[in-house]
DNA sequence: ACAATAGTGTCTCTCAGACAGTATCGT
DNA sequence: ACGATACTGTCTGAGAGACACTATTGT
């Protein structure tokens, strides 16, 4: 079957379409992943990413607003939630067919609930830690980190994504430990205060400014309107 | 219902899954699509990207190709398919819920059938003219045109995909030819001549030369083995 | 000889990276 | 005063873009 003219509505093969959200957060310098634990089979016990079935009248992107919501308690409409791959392999998961939309999320370090609405657990997972042991995660969840994970580090370059990462005011200094910590690298502060205050739209002065522990106090941003940074921050 | 322990694998929300094929090639210095005249309802005699069924027991990729290879009657397997993006709108598909999963494809210019192996007949359509009428094409293949073609733009920014527009051997002008088409600017020769042959794996020199109608001989290449360009090429 | 196409050399400007230097705090 | 952190200035080298120049063909 090629085309959609000659097909039967009541004959086409049976799917079931599920949305799972990679939620990525900065916790002590970490990027961490909310992960829940299963409480049925199959990987009863085993750790997976949150997810759920899109609902028969309802959009991708909201299916997985709704469950980010659902699974973290967010009170307000994340910023950054990007559909990133689609995963369809027959077989990953031993039920049934099921094509799961992945969807990354970008959020400051807030109180994630230990758990959701429902009964299973939620933790926060260094990403690292979730990554070590290939068949440690349900199902095809550590490929599908992974591409999240891949997919976040790309963004950071040309995207100013990294400021989703941080409360609404914040550092230059702050918003380069979140560069450091998602590319695992270390940057020039003073190379990348200039690449950032140069690059239009990144980030606005408040005027305000933040006294640390020690040294000098630090001006706060907050998120410019640019979408992009051009030229991109080289990894 | 926000995770899988507690679902009833009878009630699951009943989806379609589709894959949607852009096959894009290079005719006349034009960047052209293929497309099917759709010859039922809805839509009926339409345009629309070619595509179809995911069978139950078909990965999405196999799937993706099966599909580029009854459309288009390739007697190879195609190098680059990328998939770029879902599409799972309600009301995208009047009749049911169909989840669609967009691959872009990129050939060099070889005979097109007019027709595939089904009944429709098929087109190789100019992008722009495509694209001119927002409602001109089915469904919202509209929408997926234009992600695939972007997809396709920054694809060689840093892939080495432009290659899998032209046939095993090839000139440099060739090359800069592909750019110059799929970007819609103009580059200057010299400059990218160098930025080609410094870039390490891009393409391999065969020793051959090829004579055109005028002027020097071109050297004539290979793609090499590498897969992305560092540092990019700019837009 | 001349036009046309292929390919190289040269100059300039931008920008990333290295790193020294200055500013402003707490102790 | 001193250390720590924030920020600025300066130098250098890589690379992109503009463009002149050379190379090799057909007419």
């Amino acid at each position: 079957m090629s085309e959609l003219p000659d097909y039967d509505p009541s004959a086409f093969p049976p799917f079931a379409v599920t949305v799972d959200i990679v939620v990525l957060t900065i916790v002590d310098d970490r990027l961490q992943v909310v992960l829940i634990e299963r409480g049925a089979p199959p990987f009863q016990g085993a750790l997976a990413i949150p997810g759920g079935f899109v609902r028969i009248d309802e959009d991708l992107d909201t299916a997985a607003t709704r469950e980010l919501i659902e699974e973290t308690g967010l009170d307000y409409l994340p910023q950054h939630l990007e559909q990133f791959g689609v995963y369809g392999q027959p077989g990953r998961d031993p039920r049934m067919r099921v094509v799961s939309v992945g969807y990354v999320a970008f959020l400051p370090e807030i109180p994630i609930p230990e758990a959701g609405t429902d009964a299973a657990d939620a933790y926060l997972v260094a990403v690292d830690d979730a990554l070590t042991d290939p068949g440690g995660l349900a199902f095809d969840h550590h490929v599908i980190l992974t591409d999240a994970v891949e997919h976040a580090r790309r963004s950071l370059e040309s995207a100013t994504t990294a400021t989703a990462f941080l409360p609404p005011v914040f550092t230059v200094t702050e918003l380069r430990g979140v560069y450091e910590t998602v590319w695992g690298t270390s940057l020039d502060p003073g190379n990348f205060q200039k690449k950032v205050i140069d690059s239009e739209g990144f980030v606005i002065a408040t005027g305000e400014l933040r006294q640390g522990p020690r040294g000098r106090p630090a001006e706060l941003y907050r998120a410019g309107p640019a979408e992009t940074i051009d030229p991109p921050i080289r990894r």
